[in-house]
DNA sequence: CTCTAATACGATAGACGCTATCAAAAGATA
DNA sequence: TATCTTTTGATAGCGTCTATCGTATTAGAG
């Protein structure tokens, strides 16, 4: 038995793991300079010197090159070390801003990318409105075990219907998009946005 | 000139109503014999007696035929017509309610089919999650109306996501899905959970 | 180092959703 | 009837995605 297998992860999973990121790399090099819409899986594949049938063992569809990011994982588990005496909405609000500091200037980029392109197109919005579907049972479960309920708790849902949704609404833009592809969006200011949604719904929704 | 023209809508706009509802009417038959996925749009356009490319000239893509009610319509409606002195989610239960009513069996059957396809086909979740959010804008410009505030107010805003997050939280279900098919869906209940939820929402989410 | 089993890859073929174009058919107008 | 507009069908084509199969690479054991 040779020792190597001990220290990381072996040669596949490495290679895996730098296919994946190449492949991701490309796709959004490409959809900045011509577009989701205009840029083909062929055209990816190729940019990341892979078939393209090796495209799709690495992401099912085309949608989930930029969807599939790790970042609900980060806040997953910063809400779970929020200390158990702050209520649901608090321990949330600490949760995302901590998250937000752990991101780097790199992965703040990827997420704002991943942002915009989520606001753009129709189908990509589709998909992640999807996910803040999947993000009230995740939120539900994690209320349930702050509050000593159930996760099937008409009350524990309800409030994390309201929650995901007071964040939906942050999200969201509020007129027709003007979408010139110049409007920039700012990561930090919708962190804070999220926090005053939140902060709003904690007193109630006072309008 | 023939007197024709006075009565209703011409013979164009008779035959066009004819074709559209023959083509819901034929896919759903389809979607319930074989699955949604098992049908294709070949298949749905012969059994309409129209071509291919006429389904597509009624319906810009197959998710349409499933998604496109106007149920909405009936809602927004409904809620305009409710008194102004009522709170927001108090008109919005009313409505509700009336709306529900006005439903006649048939309309009841293809909400209840509507909504299960809508929790069985991801693709099909994934755009009515994405109405959803369009929902929030609408909810957003009707509270503004009754609260004599503007559209875009931060708050107002926050309080139309927090009204379509319970109602989400509602509709989105609990558990994994077990889908043998026989999991029947009952409007009149779904109603009422809504109206519970708007309920819980409007004493301030208790938990 | 060699052999074997497991796994990833590339190439190909094909189904299906969807778009574009153009000529024919049907409805409206006079 | 004659003319104009709208709707339709037929055809061709692009792109996403699935399925299959032979090959190459890696892991693990003798």
């Amino acid at each position: 038995m040779t020792d190597m297998t001990a220290g990381g992860p072996g040669l596949r999973e490495r290679k895996k793991a730098k296919t994946r990121s190449a492949i991701r790399t490309e796709a959004f090099r490409l959809f900045r300079e011509q577009g989701y819409g205009a840029t083909t899986i062929e055209q990816i594949a190729a940019a990341a010197e892979v078939s393209p049938a090796t495209f799709f063992r690495y992401f099912p569809t085309k949608e989930d090159v930029v969807l599939q990011d790790d970042f609900d994982i980060v806040t997953r588990w910063a809400l779970e070390s929020q200390p158990p005496e702050l209520s649901p909405i608090a321990a949330i609000r600490a949760a995302a801003a901590e998250a937000l500091g752990m991101l780097s200037p790199q992965e703040i980029e990827q997420f704002r990318e991943t942002a915009q392109l989520t606001q753009a197109i129709p189908e990509i919005r589709a998909r992640a409105m999807d996910e803040f579907a999947r993000a009230i049972n995740q939120m539900a479960e994690t209320i349930a075990e702050r509050t000593g309920r159930e996760p099937e708790d008409f009350e524990v849902r309800n409030l994390a219907g309201a929650i995901v949704g007071v964040i939906m609404s942050t999200t969201v833009n509020a007129a027709e998009p003007t979408w010139n592809t110049e409007t920039m969006l700012d990561v930090a200011d919708l962190f804070a946005r999220i926090d005053r949604a939140l902060a709003h719904l904690e007193r109630g929704l006072p309008v």
